[in-house]
DNA sequence: TGGATAGATTTTTTT
DNA sequence: AATCTATCCA
């Protein structure tokens, strides 16, 4: 039986499966079998004699957590072994124990959004003014202190400037309006409980004996608090097996601290070390190449990749001349290779630096009908009438929960408007009530309308009402709340097409809660909240269906491809501006710049088989378009140059007209001017360096279009235009056709003249906007008027 | 109170 | 370029 579990297996792996007691440090690089070998060791252990219950395998990802629940329990059947994110753990110590600490049991967890809207009554109650870019800037100053462990009091003497003087005031009000909704941020699920392991040492013996053993996958990626919680519970039981691979680290922007992995064996001086070296994934050129850019960080241990892998193609290097013109050619080389049947879509990958890349990407795959996804945050969750649904699930849940109780309680409208709600909150703040409880007792309230303490009252009622079922099932609750709250009614008899489409969202989300109950033990309305909430961005990745994936190098973390594309590889994008000097960083900025090498390193070892790296000559960013730079990171391949192959496509140069910039050219701005040789030349020159110069952008010198008059007889008149037809009168309820996103309805027109803009859904894109006169548009059927 | 419009804002990455 | 937000008006 426990032969099967060592099948091929290397000695290391067999090793590092078969290490008994101890702590255990595996340093797995990319492609080393990592996640086969803490599956088997968690079945390996079982067929030992260790209980299930005596096992905790943290992951990084819930789809990482169900994928090794999924193997374990095909090795061991029946096996109940807790495997989830640290996030999720976090989140079951408090409920179970959160008692021990004053802690209650129905906590929510909040969401950005909500952390956000707490954040702003926190600093009013600060005495502080909240604007959009202090709510962001004291959030992640508290979130960095909190992931570091540090609380308001040690806050508060560290304090060394104004901001930090602010912030310090902020701190201990938003902790304390947290504790007052009985709410957890995503901070507190590591915060609280570990601070309460180092604080009550009863609790941590206690915990420290329910696991006796405790592995933990991507371990260079643990920040303070989540260390803290691993260290906590092992201090008796020293039997923790920490995975990780110290160049793949990218996390330090939420506190991640690469020291943890670094350090592992000053901190269990027991620990026995083995390096998991061999790649099994990648080709040898691709190998080489990663591993020429990540030599180049300085703080690192030295670690070949080694292969026994076949060579493969070399590594392909493109310059594209914009960012459209890269997109296309991605898409057109997948849809070829697809077409010559070398592969199916399922096996590419597009991996960018920013969400924002992916926008070309999506119009160039619609465009060469090649399928894809774009692997992101669940939109479906983001919705706002299920945001609405799940705020009246959390209320019913924890009926402190101020944010959702603001959220809903005039949706659908109730006539409880903001005044009503500013006298409420008073009211409550200082009767130390939720608003809630505090709307129950409306008629106490000073200064509110009869006709307001009755909205109040019938709202609280109402959510009485709907408090008494909170045992029914998920998917059931929806229902329910869909009903009592008025919700459906305002939706079916607005008579809004938009309003059909919302119910419909909803009714899915009775789908999606249904499912959940079905593949959860003891599923209830807690339980799903939970589970929307702590839902990451990857877990949305579908691998059976075949379509290529886009999405984030973070995301791609863990995943593997037989075909990837890195694109924009550009100073400013890869590494981020953020990184560089003339950024905004701290004084660490090497440590930046080590770290977006280590980002686009873990990109480059997610290919098996090919690896196209792109970048391109100009980049069109929020409207401007600029002259980009490669990236340093594609000069510092040189060491791997015969594992290389570069290609240019741009365009050959046009001969340089004299005066071009006074002779702007009309196809410019009549969006036409797709035909080769039309383009007005670019400089050449005296623009870009062709590799790493200053590491900033030049400014693009394109001709500033000219405003001409828009009337139909100057237009005909000027002999180099050729007339054009006024563009047609779209109305809502039009149907028309998109040149990027095909057939769609009009939903909404709105502003004048050049800003006019249009709002249309899509029957595959979904709804989008935009300025009808740059929108290539066409009158496909003319609604009712 | 909501709707429309003009004006400001985008700050990498995410549990 | 597109989206979010503040402000004005019906």
């Amino acid at each position: 039986m426990s032969a099967e579990l060592l099948e091929n297996l290397n000695p290391e792996q067999s090793d590092a499966v078969t290490h008994h007691d101890g702590p255990l440090l595996i340093l797995a690089g990319p492609g080393s079998g990592k996640t086969r070998v803490i599956t088997r060791r968690v079945a390996w252990l079982l067929h030992n004699g260790i209980h299930p219950s005596r096992i905790l395998a943290i992951t990084f990802t819930n789809k990482a957590a169900q994928e090794m629940r999924d193997r374990v329990e095909a090795l061991v059947p029946q096996a109940k072994v807790h495997i989830s994110t640290f996030h999720a753990f976090g989140a079951r110590l408090l409920r179970e124990y959160g008692s021990h600490f004053g802690q209650e049991r129905n906590f929510t967890v909040y969401d950005m959004d909500d952390r956000e809207k707490l954040l702003k009554i926190a600093i009013e109650d600060a005495g502080l003014a909240p604007s959009a870019s202090n709510v962001n800037s004291f959030g992640a100053a508290i979130s960095k202190a909190k992931n570091q462990l540090i609380t308001p009091e040690l806050f508060e003497n560290s304090v060394h400037d104004y901001f930090t003087q602010c912030a310090a005031k902020v701190f201990p009000r938003y902790q304390k309006r947290l504790r007052e909704s009985n709410a957890c941020d995503f901070d507190d699920l590591l915060y609280v409980p570990a601070l309460a392991l180092q604080k009550d040492k009863d609790l941590r013996s206690q915990l420290d004996n329910r696991w006796h053993y405790t592995l933990v996958d991507e371990y260079q990626d643990t920040n303070k608090a989540q260390y803290a919680i691993a260290r906590e519970l092992n201090l008796d039981h020293p039997n923790i097996c920490v995975v990780g691979d110290p160049d793949q680290s990218i996390y330090r922007f939420r506190g991640s601290d690469i020291r943890n992995i670094l350090d592992f064996e000053r901190d269990y001086p027991a620990a026995r070390v083995i390096k998991l070296g061999e790649n099994y994934r990648s080709t040898r050129n691709i190998l080489a190449v990663a591993d020429a850019l990540i030599t180049h960080n300085t703080e690192r241990k030295p670690k070949p990749l080694v292969t026994n892998n076949q060579e493969g193609k070399p590594v392909r290097i493109t310059l594209h001349e914009s960012g459209d013109q890269e997109a296309e050619s991605v898409a057109q080389k997948i849809a070829d290779a697809v077409e010559a049947k070398r592969w199916f879509y399922r096996d590419f990958a597009v991996f960018v630096r920013t969400n924002a890349l992916t926008r070309s990407l999506e119009s160039a795959f619609i465009q060469a009908r090649v399928p894809f996804q774009i692997v992101k945050g669940l939109a479906f969750f983001e919705r706002k009438e299920n945001k609405d649904i799940l705020a009246y699930l959390r209320l019913m849940s924890n009926p402190r929960d101020d944010v959702a109780y603001l959220r809903i309680v005039n949706e659908p409208a109730r006539n409880i408007g903001k005044k009503t709600l500013d006298t409420l909150a008073q009211f409550a703040t200082a009767k130390g009530m939720s608003l809630l409880e505090a709307s129950r007792r409306a008629s106490l309230v000073a200064g509110l309308r009869p006709g307001a303490v009755k909205a109040l009252v019938d709202f609280s009622r109402m959510m009485d009402d709907l408090r008494s079922q909170i045992d029914q099932p998920p998917a059931s609750a929806v229902t329910s709340v869909l009903d009592k709250s008025g919700y459906r009614k305002a939706l079916s008899e607005s008579g809004l097409s938009e309003d059909q489409e919302r119910l419909a969202n909803i009714e899915e989300m009775i789908t999606v809660a249904a499912q959940y109950a079905a593949t959860t033990p003891e599923a209830n309305i807690q339980g799903f909240l939970e589970n929307v909430a702590l839902s990451s961005s990857i877990d949305g990745y579908n691998k059976d269906q075949d379509c290529v994936s886009v999405m984030t190098l973070h995301a791609a973390k863990g995943l593997e491809f037989p075909v990837v594309f890195m694109v924009a590889m550009e100073e400013g994008i890869l590494p981020s501006a953020f990184a560089l000097p003339s950024g905004q960083g701290d004084m660490t900025n090497s440590k930046e710049i080590e770290e977006e090498r280590r980002l686009a390193f873990v990109g480059m070892t997610r290919a098996m088989k090919e690896l196209y790296l792109s970048h391109c000559q100009e980049r069109s960013f929020r409207g401007v378009t600029r002259y980009a730079l490669p990236s340093r990171f594609l000069a510092e391949l040189a060491r791997a140059r015969a594992s290389i192959e570069t290609v240019d496509r741009q365009a050959p140069r046009q001969r340089i007209s004299h005066d071009y910039e006074n002779e702007p050219d009309p196809h410019e701005w009549f969006g036409e001017g797709n035909e080769p040789g039309t383009k007005p030349p670019r400089p050449v020159s005296h623009s870009a360096p062709a590799f790493p110069g200053s590491p900033s952008f030049v400014k693009k010198r394109v001709p500033e279009p000219i405003k001409i008059p828009t009337g139909p007889s100057l237009l005909a008149a000027d002999p180099t235009h050729t007339p054009r037809v006024s563009p047609p009168a779209f109305k809502e309820g039009n149907t028309v056709r998109h040149q990027t996103y095909g057939i769609g309805l009009v939903m909404e027109l709105s502003g004048m003249g050049a800003l006019r803009k249009i709002k249309i859904r899509f029957q595959t894109a979904g709804i989008r906007s935009f300025i009808l006169d740059k929108a290539q548009l066409e009158l496909v059927v003319k609604g009712r008027s």
